[in-house]
DNA sequence: CTCCGAACTTACCCGTCAGTTAGTTACCCG
DNA sequence: CGGGTAACTAACTGACGGGTAAGTTCGGAG
């Protein structure tokens, strides 16, 4: 009895299928946040059916989980290795943003993963996505208590309000760069060493 | 047949009805969003029942669409008084900064609705926020090309991106506010400035 | 040729949430 | 006192989304 439609296997190994859905995914929980995201949605743009994608990854959570350390793993390693080339100027955090934006340049809508306001406040992705922003939060903190001691200034919730803001910068930075798809990379780290420039200067 | 609870009436006037569902709306459209905020939330937290929020309302639409110009009517406006203060320097813009800060001191969580990314992205939600969202970005980024210009410094994707940096920054700051309740509209204006001449001095 | 297991699907269950219906309670005006 | 009206609610409906059960297709091993 078969149908027309090409039912059952169409032979993708699993580890292959597995990235693609991973994809798809990061895209989609990018756009509509982790509460707005949908299952089906996700399988239908992968081109499967959804509870393929309940056998490779048991759930909605465990499917953020393995998109969010595919995205937040490569990218704490890029900007610790970033910190390093830091010093007290403030040109020097085009070292940071440039780290990002390389680190981006594959999937940018990734970005968007760490900071889902729509996630869970509890259970691993809390736990998980907890852990990042606090590394990187760490990473932020420590570079701003560092250039506003270089000051003499070393109030410590200005320091914590000029962490929040710097931050906040490179969100709207990486949001400015998803809106703009011509813009490389490179582009982007030229870019922000101008304005640093124009604004310091 | 009178049940124990107090069941019909509870004899509040429409007017102060509707003014404290908006209030209590207000946080939690700011604290889930429009998408996952539930009306039965809401009118529990108003201590009434959802039915009564359809009749003084209509909609969900409706309801976000009454909080949206309340809070962005004000706003708006000193916002645009505030413009008026600026100059080329980057230390005016701690006027603007003022503005905002004074504006949501009544109910700070009320700045979320004009960024709230699980809005309707049709309809007259969509409208209403698009128009509120272009009249802030009118103002951020003349802003922002006065400056650039004044500094001999004249690219457009320049302007463009120093914009939503701008508006990155006040975005964190009002969530930095948000995290830190003791804080006075005054006491951020004041850290502002402070922040302000750290980094360009 | 037969059987097993991996890849995949259709059709369903169940909870949640926006929105509705059909009222009940209490005040006010005659 | 009687009836109209404003304030208010319990209980329902329909849609949608996460998650599951049960079954189909196909390549390959014995």
């Amino acid at each position: 009895m078969s149908s027309g439609a090409l039912v059952g296997t169409k032979g993708v190994p699993r580890a292959e299928r597995e990235q693609q859905i991973i994809g798809v995914a990061i895209d989609e929980f990018a756009a509509s946040g982790y509460a707005g995201a949908s299952m089906v949605v996700i399988a239908r743009q992968a081109g499967i059916s959804k509870p393929l994608i309940y056998q490779y990854f048991g759930s909605k959570e465990g499917l953020y989980l393995t998109c969010l350390h595919d995205v937040a793993g490569g990218l704490l390693e890029r900007l610790e290795l970033a910190r390093l080339q830091e010093d007290d100027s403030v040109a020097s955090r085009v070292h940071t943003l440039r780290a990002i934006f390389e680190a981006l340049e594959p999937q940018r809508s990734a970005w968007q993963l760490l900071y889902d306001s729509t996630m869970p406040t509890s259970g691993q992705i809390a736990d998980a996505a907890l852990e990042y922003q606090a590394r990187t939060a760490a990473l932020a903190a420590s570079g701003s208590e560092r250039f506003l001691r270089s000051r003499g200034r070393g109030d410590a919730l200005d320091a914590s309000a000029l962490t929040a803001v710097w931050m906040g910068m490179v969100n709207s930075l990486v949001s400015w760069w998803l809106a703009h798809p011509n813009e490389t990379a490179e582009d982007m780290t030229l870019r922000c060493y101008r304005l640093i420039a124009a604004v310091i200067g």
